[in-house]
RNA sequence: GGCGACGUAGCCAAGUGGUUAAGGCGGCGGUCUGCAAAACCGCUAUCCACCGGUUCGAAUCCGGUCGUCGCCUCCA
């Protein structure tokens, strides 16, 4: 298995030391819906993580919710609710959107203001050491004294400050050092430290974590790569600074960014599409078929014509699924041959796009052996095996329509007696309705059977 | 300004030294059907932004040009 991290930017062979892998991802911060961009992020993680299970390694999976922060703590102020509430009403937003697009949960989901103890140990340890400074303003990591900082983002300090908005007036040591612990303001939430009241800095509840759920060294460190800098820059700086330890993370894992027209998805753009948004006119499989579709460090640009595109492809391989077959031959689909290539594409640097372009070929067998009257029961098993360790349900979409079920059945009958009396004028126009009710019917040798079109 | 990525058919998108350049969507023709739909079969890039170079051989390596995007500030 090949994979690249984003530390040598080329493609190394992935061996973790144990039989274990331990996996970090970068979580939310909750003071707002989650939009499409994080559910590229994590769906793609989520492909990761059972490919991984499914070639054997067991994965202990992290996923960080960094419920205060500087923008939580301003919404809160708006909404003239605290922090803490904000924070959790999006958490449970977050969690219920995971859930919805069949993202397998974390083993554990830690946040920020639950793990301040650690956070406190690991500042207290990076101060003993030299890595770090207290001040009045907070605590601030010395990025002088980390002759390594920037390896990740690969960048220099010179050209860092270089190209850099420097504040004036901070007290810092160097342009580029940052906080660790920040001094609480009036009214904020706070919590007691050694450097007086405050607030953990953005980087280090990751470290501290990564460090307590996962231990010295974790093997895939995943995000957005609109986190390398600095995000996870400091993060390595920091963790290794307090451990001694090289390296944190054996494999860094940055997804390419998802782009909405001409620009990058992002809330402060405020150009975004929530997961609710997308869910209500695309299904779960439509949406994670468009981001495997393509490479997972490759950017992507949504819309809606390559939503609909996936979501008739994502049609397709539910039809191969869920049509019946009416042969009792015996199948003759080569499962050994699809499973190796499947193989193949996803241990080349998890190439879910060729992955998924097994599915359809394997989709389209099924078919053939289904027409031409053979059991298709050995396809069908394969499709839900490799198509569930991609996270594609293939559920078929009446599920979620049972209501109108027993109606559209009536429909279906009237119909019938139409067609039967060559009433074919008024069986086409109960067809023609239905379809623009998005309902589509289809006749097939064992009766008329419909469905979901969108 | 510094760092990085990308430019493949109508659209999306794999492929990184040598096969017929995957797959999806769309389109066209056919089979099936009362007609459709779905499904199946066939066709749909002599060519990979452009210009040079390396090589017996390049979409794939190197140099340049043009264009697009990301990071350098909160962000998956």
């Amino acid at each position: 298995m090949k994979v690249t991290s984003t530390l040598f930017g080329q493609k190394e062979e992935f061996l973790p030391p144990g039989s274990e892998v331990k996996m970090y991802v970068c979580g939310v911060t909750p003071y707002d819906e989650s939009h499409i961009g994080h559910a590229m992020s994590y769906i793609i993680f989520d492909a990761i993580r059972r490919y991984l299970t499914y070639r054997g390694y067991r994965v202990r999976y992290v996923q960080n919710v960094t419920d205060i922060d500087d923008k939580i703590i301003d919404r809160a102020a708006r909404l003239k609710i605290p922090a803490s509430e904000l924070a959790k009403k999006y958490t449970d937003s977050f969690f219920a959107d995971m859930e919805k697009l069949n993202i397998l949960k974390a083993d554990v989901y830690p946040r920020a203001t639950e793990e301040i103890p650690k956070i406190i140990e690991v500042i207290k340890g990076l101060v003993d050491k030299g890595f770090a400074y207290p001040a009045s303003s907070g605590v601030y990591f010395r990025v002088r004294s980390d002759p390594d900082y920037g390896k990740l983002s690969h960048r220099t300090l010179d050209s860092m400050v270089a190209g850099a908005r420097i504040e004036p007036g901070e007290e810092k040591e160097h342009p580029m050092d940052f906080a660790l612990w920040k001094a609480a303001k009036p009214g904020e939430p706070s919590w007691p430290s050694p450097w007086g009241t405050g607030r953990p800095g953005w980087h280090i509840e990751c470290s501290a974590m990564s460090l307590r759920y996962l231990g010295e060294t974790i093997d895939i460190h995943g995000g957005g790569q609109d986190l390398i800098f600095p995000h996870h820059e400091n993060e390595m700086a920091q963790s290794e600074g307090f451990t001694g330890k090289k390296p944190f993370v054996r494999y860094w894992l940055h997804n390419g960014l998802l782009q909405l027209g001409e620009q990058k998805m992002s809330k402060s753009l405020g150009n975004l599409i929530t997961i609710k948004d997308a869910l209500a006119k695309f299904s779960a499989d439509a949406l994670r078929i468009f981001i495997l579709s393509s490479h997972y460090r490759s950017p992507l640009t949504y819309s809606e014509e390559a939503l609909e595109a996936a979501e008739r492809g994502a049609e397709r391989l539910r039809t191969a699924l869920h049509s019946e077959d009416t042969g009792d031959k015996a199948s003759n689909i080569n499962a050994e041959t699809y499973r190796q290539r499947f193989t193949e594409a996803m241990d080349d640097d998890f190439n879910s796009s060729q992955a998924l372009a097994v599915l359809f070929d394997l989709a389209r067998d099924i078919n053939r052996l289904r027409d031409e009257g053979n059991s298709t029961e050995t396809g069908k098993q394969l499709l839900v095996e490799l198509a569930g360790v991609l996270g594609l349900t293939l559920k078929s979409r009446e599920d979620t329509f049972t209501d109108a079920a027993p109606f559209i059945e009536l429909l279906i009958y009237i119909r019938k007696q139409l067609r039967e009396a060559k009433q074919y004028q008024l069986a086409d126009m109960v067809r023609n309705k239905l379809a623009e009710l998005d309902i589509a019917l289809e006749d097939t040798p064992k009766g008329t059977s419909w469905k979901r079109k969108r």
